[in-house]
DNA sequence: ATCCAGATTA
DNA sequence: TAATCAGGAT
């Protein structure tokens, strides 16, 4: 199986992009595919409000716990003039379980400008998207193409590894622009949509294959350092206690806290002894 | 332990 | 470039 992904990137290295290799690599991205699509809500709709949504949520995080969020999202905030009436405590509220939450702040006040700036309509224009704070080079191209059916050039995790497996199978610290180069080449225009969804298919087939994961290779390959006992964790911990307990909301958090810190941190420990967290989580959770 | 349909800031 | 990000799944 990896003979042929061996000799593949041997034959690109040695003679470039030929118009073959083209029509091999899309062959087997779509025959994969369509034996094996993954389906998902957002896979459905053609709502860019829905898209914009997704792809929020999406950022660092899985696909299965972005799904009921998103549901539950849309069906309370159903338009983009909803979302940027709505409190910023209400929306972080509903982000809640998703982690990384300044996506959610972020994405309340792109939503805003949007409807400001854009008439409540999300731009076709990746370089517009992308002006707003939280939306990098990807995101702004996964929102234009998977919302409108518009053919843009982006990496994402699942990607990068399929490049990776297919064109640098024996090559080390290889660079996203090297990818890109490919991914613009290889795109394919007559149905970019469904054409990003099996590329990312096929990805994610390769990473519940592979051992070692190909993107270790990647020149930007870095590893996550430890949620336990970091600042993301007390800040978890923070959130859910303003949420349970709005009267101690007294307790405002600041982006570059340093001394401050320690005192929460005594505060929470003290209240993690005492059961509060454990008690606090019962009565919200139903 | 490491990653997840990344992005910002220093 | 490296560190960080109001988590959770595998």
């Amino acid at each position: 199986m990896s003979l042929f992904a061996a000799d593949f990137s041997q034959s690109y290295e040695k003679n470039g992009l030929s118009q073959e290799m083209i029509q091999i690599f899309q062959q087997i991205i779509w025959d994969y595919y369509n034996s094996h699509p993954r389906e998902f809500p957002w896979r459905v709709t053609r709502n860019p409000y829905h898209i914009f949504i997704s792809e929020w949520m999406l950022q660092q995080t899985q696909t299965s716990s972005v799904v009921p969020k998103y549901k539950e999202f849309i069906s309370k905030l159903p338009t983009f003039s909803d979302l940027a009436n709505t409190s910023m405590d209400e929306v972080v509220k509903l982000w809640q379980g998703l982690g990384y939450n300044r996506r959610a702040i972020w994405m309340k006040s792109a939503a805003e400008s949007i409807v400001r700036e854009y008439n409540g309509t999300l731009p076709k224009d990746p370089d517009h998207l992308e002006k707003i704070k939280g939306i990098g080079h990807a995101t702004a191209r996964e929102m234009v193409t998977f919302a409108y059916n518009i053919p843009t050039v982006f990496i994402e995790t699942n990607i990068r590894r399929v490049f990776l497996h297919l064109f640098f199978h024996n090559k080390n610290q290889v660079k996203d622009t090297e990818i890109l180069s490919l991914v613009g080449q290889t795109v394919d225009i007559t149905n970019p949509r469904e054409w990003y969804y099996a590329l990312m298919d096929y990805g994610v087939m390769l990473k519940k294959t592979l051992q070692p994961d190909p993107n270790r290779r990647s020149y930007h390959y870095k590893k996550q350092p430890k949620f336990e006992g970091s600042n993301r964790e007390l800040r978890g911990k923070i959130l859910r206690l303003k949420i349970t307990n709005p009267e101690i909301t007294n307790i405002t958090i600041s982006q570059k806290l340093k001394s401050p810190l320690e005192k929460i941190n005594e505060l929470v420990t003290k209240m993690e002894e005492e059961g509060f967290f454990e008690k606090s989580l019962k009565t919200t959770s139903e």
